[in-house]
Parts: structure tokens; C-alpha cells; sequence
DNA sequence: TTGAAAGCGGTACCAC
DNA sequence: GTGGTACCGCTTTCAA
């Protein structure tokens, strides 16, 4: 007897009718668990499928119903571990709600999101979850919803945009961590990001197309005015691209005699780094330098001394983008939802008086 | 005049002919990129697919050509850094060869991961990466080289699977920290893992499933034999499976009288977990315990005292992995390779002396 | 060089 | 309940 496994190079709903004896219809049926069929042939069929380890073809499927059950992502790196862990809030959604998601990395690059989205076009995905690099260049965002694709905002949304959004609340953080430093004396106060501008210098928060960042820093420049602090356009650091960028910055910045006497580290790469340079210069924190970091990342509780950092609910930030996505493609309609996810200062021992 | 843009509710090869005045077939050539044509008639045709706005329907190219350009990826959690990491490496080296990566989650579970696979077969990729959660059960990856799928193995291979894979050397790299653990003196010496036994204790080796840290532990038993220390089996401990077990785990272990002089961590994630329970116990590192871990993740450099780890190619891991599908996928027939990426151990001040 | 037509593997509509 | 069949959008012979 021939005991060799069924050759399945690709066993078709046609094949699983003709050894079941009932037509292509009928056997797509049970296969597809649609329609009616009698008990006696849905066993038939099923048991000539399991014979032929018959696996249906997503792509056929797909091309017909229009529906791929694929979701497709886009952010600008997964290695951060913001994005990885928003990403598990994404994944972790979607998967129960029966959709596979196809991750793309941005690199932070706007050319290479216009690819990424036009392949995720191309692959026909039934929605999209971006983190849009830059703000002010969406129009192949817009051409996305155009076409009637449901996509959702995570981190970053646009005021030009009528999709749903979802960030958090980072003015109000940076408003909250910036009042407080400015409570305990401090003056020269640098803000640190990674988002650039074409030639590297910050003069005005309008520059900053990642909206997250803008928010954060308008409301760093917001509290500074109140304060009567001028000027502090000066102490916005832009370009902290690679650890190596920031490096390089913070090491240039603290080595200087008016050097600031506080940072904000725009993510937690950054605040590493920043962490780093200190211990090269042998600058003590809380004593000679104050440090702030947004995202809690799991490392900020265990240095000497702890960092105090802003919690964003980052998987939270990720679930719901998929949850109102998963909506959208179940047909739910209305008006955008524009969702902020509240942040909260996480105090440790990384801030303290300024020496005046 | 009608400025209104063309509406694209999917505009096809057909449409594109029509407008241009030829036959589907020849629009299809120069859309596809494919045959010969006119320059006269290429021209038109390209035309007309600006004017609507034409975007391929991968799905159904795939569907006839058998090739989706798509790579599934299956690891046990992008949260963690090692994944995430070598993720990166694969997306890298994917997306450079015009693939795109299709990522799925197991949480480590053999089912999930089944599931995972089916998934991505249904879907049609043209190659999978996969970090097998156990590797005594990979029936479901031998089903799918069955069915003609490339398939690579990441950080985990499997003896009975004969195709490409690529590991570290993780064997001799915790031969290597456990030597230097016991020249230091070291008799009682932990070694925690994420990986689970079915009663949550240890035996043997060969009840651990996944094949790094079989071979690191294997590595570890090993050399303590050879300096004649007994029953170190009893030292093992596994099913430190989320940060709460780890916890809980290495605070029972730290509160015995006998507990250990140093632990080796096998990965950051536990390693970070030991360090927070150290600090929660008042322990000193490494005076009153030395701590060794795998994964040179970024935090363990800043940490009072700077942790000894060790430092896996793990980018590396990622793309090399990719590398072999690709040339697989680009038809590349041959012998199975298996790659053994070179580990070092980054000193740093995390371990000492035993007190005797 | 170009066109007509046959699939790919499903789904879905319409008779029977 | 079941079978026949026309698609879905693209690729790919085969002739002209």
C-alpha cells in the first residue's frame, strides 16, 4: 500500500470534490462554511479534505471576497521599544479579532512610508495603522483613505486628517515635567529629540512635524513663557537620530560652562544615552545635572539614580488604534475618533534643586 | 471641466487597455514589466495608468505567478529585545530584496505557533523564518518543507530538521561565564530561564525544548562536572516565564539561607528582573551576589554596578538568517546550512570573587 | 509586436 | 440541498 503522504502541491476545493463525488459548489461549501449543505456531505467532504490535507488558498480567497483579514502597520522603528511594545498591543488585537498584521518599519523616513504604504496597498490590506514620520506630508495617507481603506492614527495624528487617532497626552506631560523643573530653580533646561530639521537647528516648534514631539515641545516653550523664561527655543536639541547623534550631542552640550542644569529626553533611547555621557563625564545625577526621559522603559527604575520618567501608556496606545480599526472594518461608521490616552510623571530620583 | 480625481474603486490592467487603446494583454505586458512592446504603446499605456491612477493588484499577481513576495516571521515576542532585534536584521535584508515580512507572535506556545504557520501558508508566503518554541516539536515546520516552503531556523535549531539555521554559540559561551564563575570561587551558582518543564522543575537537560539555552545549560552542567560540583541540576530553575514569575522566582531563591553566590541570567529581560530584586532585598552586586546575563541589552551598561553579559550577534542572527532564505527563495538549491555566529562575554563589574 | 483566450483557486448567483 | 458557471485581476501560452 502506499503509505507516502498525499503529494499536496496544492490540493484545490476541486480536487476535494471530485474524491468526495459532490461538485466544486458544494465541497467550497462545507470548505468555506458557507451555505447549506446535508450532514452526510459536509462529513464527506471534510473527511476527502483531511485525506488530501487540503489547505485553502488565502490569496484566492482574498481576491474574490476583497478581503485579505491582513492589517498592515507602519512605524517608524521597531527596535524602540516604544514601537515594539505598541506593537504587541496592536498584534495582540488584531490576532483576536481574526486578522494577521503585516509590519513595516519606516526608518522615521517619509519616502520610504510612501513605499511601505503602497505595498501594503498593493497587498490589498483591509486597513492600516501608521505612525506618520512627518505630520505635514500625508497626502499618500490621504490617497489611502481615499480609496476607501480604514486607517487609524497611532502617536501621531494630523489636524488634516479625518481618521481616527490615537496619542496621548504629551503636552500636558511636558507641561507638567517642565513646571516642575522650573520649580526647583532650574533655568537652562535642554529638550532632546530625535526628530530633525532640514538643517539641524530648532527655531520654532512649527518645524517639528512629528506631532507627538511638537506637542511635547510647545508645551515645554508654553510653560518656560509663562515663567518668563525667553529665548528657550535655544535649548531645543534636535537630531538625536542614532545613539551615536546623541551621544555626540549631549557630550558637546554638557561639556560647555553654561550647560544645562536639566534635560528632557525626548524618548528613552536618548535618556540612555544621555545616562551614559554623565557617567563619561563624571556629572552626577540629581546633583550637577536633572534628568527626565519620556517612556518608561523597563531599565529606568534599576540605575543609580533611578530615572524619572513619563508614562505613556504605550500598549494601550497601540490596542486601541487597532480596537477602532477592527471597528471601522466591521463596518462600524461615524465620525473620526480622536482619542488621548492620559500620561503620568513617574517620580523616581533622577531630579532635584538646581545649584544655582 | 471634471477636475475631480479619477474615482479608483480598483482600476485593472482592462481598464488601462481600454483607455489606451490596445488589448488587455499588451497593457498587462507593460504594467507587468514583462514581454516586449512598442515604445509607441508603452507609452500610451503608461499614460493611461497615470491618468487613472492604476496600482497592481499583488493579490492577484500573486495568485497566478505562485510568488507573494512575502516572508513570514514567527518568533516567541517582539517585546523582548532579542527579537526585536533580530527582527530588524530580517527586515533589513528582506525588504533590500524586495520582500516584505509578514510577523507573528507565538508567545512561545507551540499551538499559537501552528497556528502561526498555518496562517502564513494559507496566505501563501514564499519563505518562513521561525524560532521554533520547542524544538522536540516541529511537525508542523516538517509539513511545511514538505510542501516545498524555504524555511530558516533563528537562534534555535533542530536536530531532526535538515535545513538552514542559524545559532549562536551558546554552549560555549556559558561554558565560558560558568568557568569564570568558579575560578572565582563560585559553588553555588543559578541559572534561570524563561523555558518551562511541564512541572516547572529540572532534571535533565534534554527536558528543555529550546535549543539555545539546552545548549547553554548543557554548557553550564557541563563544566561544573569538570570542576566536580554535584547535583548543580538542583540549581537550574526554570519557568521564568513573565517579569512578575522571574520576580517572585529570584526573590525565593535570594531569601533562602543557602542561596546562590552568583546567577547567570539567560536573557535581559530575567537579568533585569535579578538586578530589581537585588535592590529590593538590599543585596550587593557584586558583593553579596554575582550576576552574569545573556543579551547585551542597552540598559546594562548604565546599572550601578554595570552588568557582565554576554553579548550575542544578534542582528546578526536576523540577517543571516534572512540572507539563506533569500538565496533559497532566489532558487539556490544545496545542503542545508547551519551557522554558528561567534558570542563574547562583555566584561564588566557585575561579578566577583565568592565569599567564601 | 500584438491579441485572444485559458487558467490560478476560490466565491456566489441562479437554476434545478 | 446541490450543481453549473460566471467572475475576481493578472499572467501566460499560442496564433496572427
Amino acid at each position: 500500500m502506499d503509505q507516502s503522504p498525499p503529494r499536496n502541491t496544492s490540493v484545490t476545493v476541486a480536487d476535494v470534490a471530485h474524491k468526495a463525488g459532490v461538485s466544486k459548489a458544494t465541497a467550497a461549501r462545507v470548505l468555506g462554511g458557507y451555505g447549506t449543505v446535508s450532514d452526510r456531505v459536509r462529513e464527506a467532504v471534510t473527511a476527502a479534505a483531511r485525506a488530501l490535507d487540503y489547505r485553502p488558498n488565502e490569496l484566492a480567497r482574498s481576491m474574490t471576497t476583497g478581503r485579505s483579514g491582513t492589517i498592515g502597520v507602519v512605524v517608524g522603528d521597531i527596535e524602540n521599544p516604544f514601537f515594539s511594545l505598541a506593537v504587541r498591543g496592536i498584534t495582540d488585537v488584531a490576532r483576536q479579532a481574526g486578522f494577521t498584521v503585516i509590519l513595516i518599519n519606516s526608518g522615521e523616513d517619509v519616502p520610504a512610508e510612501k513605499a511601505a504604504i503602497r505595498t501594503l496597498l498593493a497587498k490589498r490590506v483591509d486597513g492600516l495603522i501608521v505612525s506618520p514620520a512627518k505630520e505635514s506630508d500625508v497626502e499618500h495617507l490621504r490617497e489611502a483613505i481615499r480609496s476607501g481603506l480604514p486607517l487609524a492614527l497611532l502617536d501621531r495624528g494630523s489636524d488634516t486628517l479625518d481618521v481616527d487617532t490615537v496619542i496621548a497626552d504629551d503636552r500636558h506631560a511636558a507641561e507638567g515635567v517642565t513646571r516642575r523643573l522650573i520649580a526647583l530653580g532650574h533655568r537652562r533646561i535642554a529638550y532632546l529629540t530625535a526628530c530633525d530639521t532640514p538643517d539641524h537647528r530648532f527655531r520654532t516648534a512649527a518645524d517639528i512635524n512629528t506631532g507627538s514631539v511638537r506637542r511635547r515641545i510647545e508645551g515645554f516653550l508654553g510653560v518656560c513663557r509663562e515663567a518668563n523664561l525667553d529665548g528657550m527655543e535655544d535649548w531645543v536639541h534636535v537630531g538625536a537620530v542614532t545613539p551615536e547623534h546623541t551621544h555626540r550631542m549631549a557630550a558637546a552640550m554638557l561639556r560647555t560652562p553654561q550647560r544645562p542644569t536639566a534635560i528632557i529626553a525626548s524618548d528613552s533611547l536618548i535618556g540612555l544615552e544621555v545616562f551614559k555621557v554623565c557617567r563619561e563625564l563624571d556629572l552626577g545625577i540629581p546633583g550637577d545635572l536633572s534628568l527626565v526621559s519620556f517612556h518608561d522603559a523597563d531599565w529606568t527604575s534599576v540605575t543609580t539614580p533611578p530615572v524619572t520618567v513619563v508614562r505613556q501608556p504605550v500598549y494601550g496606545l497601540g490596542e486601541t488604534a487597532a480596537k477602532l480599526l477592527v471597528e471601522r472594518l466591521n463596518g462600524k461608521a461615524g465620525a473620526a475618533n480622536r482619542i488621548v490616552l492620559r500620561t503620568e510623571v513617574v517620580d523616581r530620583a533622577s531630579i532635584a534643586d538646581a545649584r544655582v
